[in-house]
DNA sequence: CCATTGCATTGATCTAGATCAAGCAAGTTT
DNA sequence: AAACTTGCTTGATCTAGATCAATGCAATGG
């Protein structure tokens, strides 16, 4: 796996830094370094100090909680030009989760002090960051009710729905299955009787090697209402 | 019940402008309006244009997500010198809940255009909204992981000790059962019934009137370990 | 190459908490 | 004051999804 991006390309795709212009974002460019993990490494454990803003280049990278009795709760799955811990970043307070790659990754990192030092001058950064963190919010509102109103199937249903389709309906779960379950609170077994039903109902197929096929789009559509 | 409290006393009780200079302050303040509800009303509905960034001066507020059949999920219970619908408000989407006001309340309330025009310029609010947002990011993730990690009697365990206690252990809940049940995801029976576990095991004491104390702290403590 | 380890599927059982159903105590309305 | 309403409690029952258990199937590694 090769690594065509430069930090500027990671950059310029990341939602987060798409609006600011060149010159800004060449700023952030000298303040990040870029990192690798094996596949199972930890990047951060939870109540560590933040080590910084992250940027996944390639890979996945599984952000969660831990419990009491040291059951997992996934937060968030990181894939390609998605960001995580800038909260704790900026906020300069220990992360509030840990992160493990589950695949083999690299991401930019933006290490808190550069980051808060830029910031307290940066008003267009400033600005940013403020729309970063309005994502969150709204990405847990969402799960929050989610797990809170809705039942398994719709919740599932939903979650598949909002997965971008390859080709005619073909989806690719972006993790295994286990920790997509666990991020929507389900067990694994739930998770593929689930899929059982959907497919027994014809809305999904389930074929060779895990791939998920949507065969009726607005049946999965309405199930997450 | 008198409101003795001007815009810029409000606002300076409130956590999230407490650390502004008084020049700033005043700037918030001209463009401020108070406003007030009685019990039932309500002060915006889920997907409205968000009418801005609300301050409670006092009452209380029941802000809450709609399911699918139309039920609700408590997000949080906002009583005096809390702020709500700031993510909305300088965002500028429309507000993700429903907020109904649950006693005769005031509230301060800076209109979204006017915050985000000041926010365009003004780089200290800009820095204090930040630490703003990732309160309700911290929060949210609180409460994602007590209902998904934790079970009844250690959710409410938590939340009561959380809770201010007024002197010698005594606590009053700010809202009525029912509205805190749902909250932590429970029904007002579940939550009932917990209550009174605990009473039996004598950590809590449940007087007349429906007054609550706090008989062993450490062990209400070690329940939400 | 076979052993190991982890993921996924399926079935059988269990349980925390929901739902259903009464009853009670304050308040409100008429 | 009688008739309603609303919140809270308690008991009896039900159920969605968890847990436990068995099996198959890759992928990894010595």
């Amino acid at each position: 796996m090769m690594h065509p991006r430069t930090a500027g390309d990671i950059l310029q795709s990341c939602g987060l830094f798409r609006g600011m212009d060149d010159r800004q974002r060449s700023v952030l460019e000298q303040l990040s370094v870029i990192r690798r993990w094996k596949a199972g490494e930890q990047l951060f454990a939870q109540d560590d100090p933040c080590p910084g803003l992250f940027v996944v280049d390639y890979g996945l990278v599984r952000v969660f909680r831990l419990g009491l009795q040291g059951q997992q709760h996934v937060l968030h799955l990181c894939g390609p030009n998605q960001t995580f811990a800038e909260v704790a970043a900026f906020g300069d307070f220990p992360v509030p989760a840990s992160a493990v790659a589950v695949q083999p990754s690299t991401c930019l990192l933006i290490p808190s002090d550069s980051l808060q030092k830029e910031l307290a001058t940066n008003h267009d950064l400033c600005q940013q960051l403020l729309g970063g963190m309005s994502f969150w919010v709204r990405h847990f509102v969402q799960l929050l009710d989610d797990i809170v109103l809705r039942d398994a199937t719709s919740r599932v249903a939903r979650y598949l729905n909002d997965l971008p389709d390859e080709q005619n309906g073909q989806l690719r779960l972006p993790a295994p299955k286990k920790d997509i379950a666990n991020h929507l609170n389900l067990t694994s077994e739930t998770f593929s009787r689930v899929l059982r039903r959907l497919s027994d109902e014809e809305i999904l197929e389930l074929n060779a090697n895990g791939a998920i096929r949507v065969v009726r789009r607005e049946r999965l559509a309405n199930y997450g209402l």
